[in-house]
DNA sequence: TTTCTGACACTAG
DNA sequence: CCTAGTGCCAGAA
């Protein structure tokens, strides 16, 4: 069994202030067809009994495929990346201009 | 080992 | 805009 949640990890930190990457976007990136498995790295990292985790992780840069993010965390990443310049459009991210690749800058 | 769960994606209605 | 169903895969119990 591949061990994508390192890869996960790396892939999310590599994500660039202002920049922002979808859960399929880094799925697809570490070689797996479901988002599902993301979102359940970030839960079980942010579960995680490591305190340095989520100082280190930048997940407030993953969002959705249609750019909401988690319900549960939603104003802390809103306001996290309206900080890093992410623009915003109707309470949503604008993956038009923040998306980002993951490879192939913009 | 099997079974359940989940910070999702996508399509259909 | 919404809900419901299906596919999907790595951890945790």
């Amino acid at each position: 069994m591949p061990r994508v949640r390192p890869a996960i990890l790396a892939c999310i930190r590599t994500i660039p202030p202002g920049r922002v990457m979808s859960y399929g976007d880094i799925a697809e990136f570490v070689g797996i067809r479901s988002g599902r498995v993301v979102g359940n790295v970030l839960g079980t990292y942010n579960a995680d009994r490591d305190e340095h985790a989520d100082q280190d992780l930048p997940w407030h840069r993953v969002v959705r495929a249609d750019g909401t993010c988690a319900d549960h965390k939603r104003a802390e990443q809103m306001q996290r990346l309206r900080a890093e310049g992410v623009p915003f459009t109707r309470g949503r991210v604008d993956l038009n201009v923040a998306r980002w690749d993951g490879r192939a800058a913009r």
